[in-house]
DNA sequence: AGGCGTTCCTGGGGGC
DNA sequence: TGCCCCCAGGAACGCC
């Protein structure tokens, strides 16, 4: 499932094979891949332009032209790279040709995956909160967001509208480092654990981008597997012990995910703050 | 406000 | 071996 680290892999991977490519023809081969948008669009407005930066803002992946931006999402199970080969994957649903005789392969089982065309990043700024990695992103202005709220803490950190880039594993991972339990209520952690979250998500994001993300079942850049995956300490791991202290891994339903706790480690904190 | 269920999809695993 | 059923999950949406 690509999180921030993941989606980001990606456009550090292929960021350099697209600047500068003409666009010639966006291809779907499963109609509901492009969301917004249809082929004749992109002929209309993208044919020949070019393209000026690749970048991440939330888990979207931004193909930047002038005026335009096209937005991909992977959602579970796309896989976004560059191929010269002719024909296409088995579970391509789209790809984008350029002059160059280059190929961008959006490859996705599961077909959750989209493509947006915009203007620019307002649509997507409009429902997403913060960049976790942003400088602007300071432990005060988190501990204000958490206090604003009484939501369940995984719930929250998983929702895109309040920050923006974790996903499931990266959630489980950051809390018990944290030693929060994942039925804790936000407003209701303590002050010293809001600062050791804030550090723990953006230490485990920057160091999962390091290793080129987590490999679980479905994420590889040209078939190499991210190196994160030899470092989670809790996703997955149930009935196993916990490396902290030896208790067994638990896992339960928390918001609708499938989620891994340490019930020793990590407290819950529902009462009032201490 | 916030929680919860449903939808979109397919491959893979468990059970028999 | 084979078949059916259920499950996994990011995000949007509707309902309570």
């Amino acid at each position: 499932m690509p999180e921030l680290p993941e989606v980001q892999t990606v456009v550090n991977h292929i960021k350099r094979d697209l600047m500068g490519e003409k666009l010639r023809s966006i291809i779907p081969l499963w109609d509901k891949v492009l969301h917004n948008f249809s082929p004749s669009d992109i002929h209309k407005e993208l044919n020949g332009k070019v393209i000026i930066d690749v970048y991440r803002r939330a888990k979207f992946i931004i193909l930047q032209f002038n005026g335009r931006i096209i937005a991909i999402h992977l959602r579970m199970t796309g896989k976004l790279y560059i191929s010269s080969d002719s024909g296409h994957p088995k579970h391509c649903t789209a790809f984008i040709e350029f002059n160059s005789g280059k190929k961008l392969i959006f490859e996705d089982v599961r077909k959750f995956g989209r493509f947006y065309l915009y203007n620019d990043l307002d649509p997507i700024n409009h429902r997403h909160g913060p960049e976790p990695l942003d400088s602007n992103f300071t432990v005060k202005k988190f501990q204000g967001m958490l206090l604003e709220k009484k939501r369940n803490i995984k719930a929250l950190l998983l929702d895109q509208s309040f920050l923006s880039g974790l996903g499931n594993i990266y959630v489980d991972e950051i809390l018990w480092k944290s030693k929060i339990h994942s039925n804790s209520i936000s407003n209701a952690i303590p002050k010293k654990k809001v600062e050791a979250l804030y550090h723990n998500i953006r230490n485990t994001l920057k160091e999962a981008i390091v290793k080129k993300g987590t490999t679980i079942i479905d994420f590889s850049v040209n078939g190499e597997s991210g190196k994160y995956a030899n470092m989670l300490q809790v996703f997955g791991r149930e009935g196993l012990e916990c490396f902290q202290c030896g208790t067994l891994i638990n896992k339960n339903k928390v918001a609708g995910r499938g989620t891994y706790t340490c019930q020793t480690c990590q407290k819950v904190y529902k009462g009032f703050n201490s």
